[in-house]
Parts: C-alpha cells; sequence; structure tokens
DNA sequence: AAAAATCGGTTGTTTTTACAACAAAAAGTG
DNA sequence: CACTTTTTGTTGTAAAAACAACCGATTTTT
C-alpha cells in the first residue's frame, strides 16, 4: 500500500497530509486495496455502495445503459481521481450506473461512515479528511449546478454565453483563456462542433466578443 | 428561535433528531437568525460564504446575471431547503450567483466549520448532522449527474427515453409514475413542451411506449 | 524537414426544434 | 352541473442545429 501514498498525498481527500500521517491513517480508515483487470466491473447498477474510493492505477468509465440497451459513457475516472462520493447515501436506492476498469486498473476502498464518524482517538488529520472530503463534494456539486445552467439553455450561443459569462466571472476579467479547445467545449456543452464553431464566428462578426485560439475576450 | 424547530426537524440536516436535541444542538453550531426584506439580496455574486443555511420562511432565488446583464433563475428555495452547501470551500472563489428573497424570508445560518468540525463534548448527535449534511449533498449530487446525463443527449427522443429510462430503474419497474406534468418535464429537461408531447406520442405510436397521464410504460 | 494528425473555420443540405396558435380533454370551482 | 382554468395533444411554419464534407493552418510525429 505504500507505494501509492504519493499519489493519495495529490488527491483532494488527502490534501494537505503529511506521507506518515496518510500512512497512518489507512488502517484508521479501513482502507482496502484491489485490483480489476481490463473489462471488469468495479461497480454494478443495481448494487449498493458504501465505500468512498480512489483511482491509484488504470482508467474507468462511469457508464449507463438505458431500457433498450443503448450505452452512454458519463465520465472517465483517472488516476487520483475520487469517485464514489455521490453513490452512499442513508437510503439511497441502487446504484444507477456500472463503474468499468477499461484498462488493468488498482483502486482503494474507503467506508464511509469509517470517514465521517471521527474516531476519538488518534488521527489528527481525520479531521482535516472530513473536511477535504465535504469541500471536493461541494465543488463538484458546485461545477455541475453551473454547468446544468450552460446546457439548459435553448439555443446554442446560449449555451456560449452562460459558459463565458461564467468564466470570466470566475476569472474576473473579460479576458481569459478556457481549458478546452473546440471539441472539448462542444462536448461540454453538448452541442455539435460545427455549429458552435460556426455560432463562435457569427458573435464575433457582431463585435459580442473576441477569440484566438482559446483566450476570449468578451465586449 | 424555538418556534422553527418544527420546521428545522422535518429538514434533511436534521433528520432524525429529537426536538430537544435540535434545541441544544443550535448553539453548539453557532445557528444565527436574519430575516430579509422581499428583494434584499442573501448572498451577492462575487462574496464569499462560510455558512450552510436552511430558509424558515418565505421564498428565494437563485439567480444569474451573464455579462450581457440577461437573468436567468437557477433554482428557487423554499422552507425547509437546505442551500449553500455548493458556495462553500477551502479556497472556493467567489460566489458567482445571487441570492434574493423574493418574499420577506427568514434563514437561519450555519457556519460551515462549525458542523463538519463536531465538538469534542456533548453533542451526541452532532455526528448525525454530519453524516446528514453528507448524505444530503451526496443525493443532490447524484440527482445532478443524472440529469446532466439526460438533458446532454443531443435530441428530445433521446433526453426522454434517458429519463424514462433512469426512472423505469429507479422504480425498478417498465410501468412507473413520474412526479412531473409536461410543461414540468419539459423544463426539466429544458425542451420545448409541445415539441416533447408531439414526441411523445411519435414514441408511443411507434410502439416504443405507452402513458397514460403521468404513468408511463416502456415496452 | 516531410508526413501525418489534429484543430478550427466554412458551407450547403437535411433534420429537428422552437414557436405560435388552436382544439380537446381533464381537473377544479362556484 | 355549468363554467373556468389547466393540462395535453396537434399542426404548420420559421428558425436553428446537426451532419457531412472540405480546406487551410497548426502541431506533432517520424
Amino acid at each position: 500500500m505504500k507505494k501509492y501514498i504519493p499519489i493519495l498525498k495529490k488527491t483532494l481527500l488527502f490534501a494537505g497530509i503529511e506521507d506518515n500521517e496518510i500512512s497512518s491513517m489507512l488502517s484508521c480508515l479501513g482502507a482496502r486495496l484491489q485490483a480489476f483487470k481490463k473489462g471488469e466491473f468495479v461497480l454494478r447498477q443495481g448494487e449498493k455502495s458504501e465505500d468512498i474510493t480512489v483511482l491509484l492505477e488504470g482508467k474507468l468509465h462511469i457508464q449507463n445503459d438505458d431500457y433498450w440497451g443503448n450505452r452512454t459513457i458519463l465520465s472517465q475516472i483517472n488516476v487520483g481521481d475520487m469517485f464514489g462520493e455521490a453513490y452512499v447515501g442513508r437510503e439511497s436506492g441502487a446504484l444507477l450506473n456500472d463503474v468499468v476498469a477499461i484498462e488493468d486498473s488498482v483502486i482503494i476502498f474507503f467506508n464511509v461512515n469509517r470517514i465521517i464518524t471521527t474516531c476519538s482517538s488518534a488521527c489528527r488529520f481525520h479531521t482535516m479528511v472530513v473536511q477535504n472530503l465535504f469541500f471536493a463534494i461541494s465543488e463538484k456539486n458546485r461545477n455541475l449546478v453551473q454547468k446544468i445552467g450552460h446546457i439548459s439553455k435553448r439555443s446554442t450561443r446560449d449555451k456560449l454565453i452562460s459558459y463565458l459569462s461564467a468564466e470570466a466571472k470566475k476569472q474576473k476579467s473579460s479576458s481569459f483563456e478556457i481549458p478546452f479547445n473546440r471539441q472539448q467545449l462542444a462536448d461540454f456543452l453538448s452541442v455539435d462542433r460545427s455549429a458552435m464553431s460556426n455560432e463562435l464566428c457569427k458573435m464575433r462578426d457582431e463585435g459580442l466578443l473576441q477569440f484566438k485560439k482559446n483566450r476570449f475576450t468578451l465586449l
């Protein structure tokens, strides 16, 4: 388990916690390692989970099959990413999605209750982990709400306006760089790339904004 | 403050906690009441917040103005709803949205750190509040991800398929009732109602599903 | 440096959606 | 029960998006 401490240290869950502290907390938190072969299911739709996990090696997909069997990939989990926080809950019914290893993977599992029930003894940093967990989820939540705000706009133009406005606010400047290329932005806003590109250029021609590569300036 | 205990008792935050326990916890959690007149800002875009809050009276809107001044209402907060969990964070920049009272309102504020740092003394139920908070956010998160899965589908038909499939899974039956009427469903999926209605009927005529009012059956 | 791959923009066509307006059915009200 | 309001389905039209195909520029690979 020791060899994974550098990875854990970089995760949101263990941010600000020293190597030796992490090491001693792993048992306190009841951590368990598990390896999965490529193609194996980590979690299956219909199961229940009480674990928060961090991916230590490999790559996972969170995917969903609809009633008629069409598959959608909801997100990709990379090394260092935390996942499962959204799946636990007091009486959260069963999982609605599958989690599948798309490469040989190693995952560390933490029981939720062990995390949020701070042990009375030792574990000076346990409270910090609770905070980290909380803030991580809080941030995810914030990003999700923000994203819904963008993609629930009816037209491509309004989606762009919503996204770019938010980015300007976040970066506190009307000129800013976005972390996406065109295709990624289109995927993020769930629109067609060429249509989006087209709309961006129209907006530029109308004098709403300027852009060069991924630097945008709102006017 | 006493008169609000029945409301607090029904919130997700204090679920399963007795009246007298809540009462004693309020001071432990550093609760503060504040009244807002209709039209007043509860939180302003650009500010920071360290509070988790519950609305005790009135009604709030979480709204957002874009760079060119167009306003969007992201959500409505009703009595008993918790909000603000998504706005706190270790270094979460400033708020990106405004929170405005659209009726005379009363809000109770809890400092996040007071909640998640369980006090060493007394407060037997403090841990339960931490769990409640955690599970509440977790569930919100889950619902948000699910919703994004639906509305990120390109066509109205695919949005419907995604939503109805998820509902069937959740209710573990291919026949189920949805908690929306047509207009609400259209708003939820952010599509036009009449277009959606049209699409639903096409799907019915193609033998994909049946429906009567808000009971749907997938075939 | 040449070749290959990626990226961003453009255009024309087809499909889909939004919108508006109306009719029918259902639910609520006096 | 008659009347009003709300909800749902239907249709035609105008607008917008998806799609496909292509080109030039830039970046990466060999």
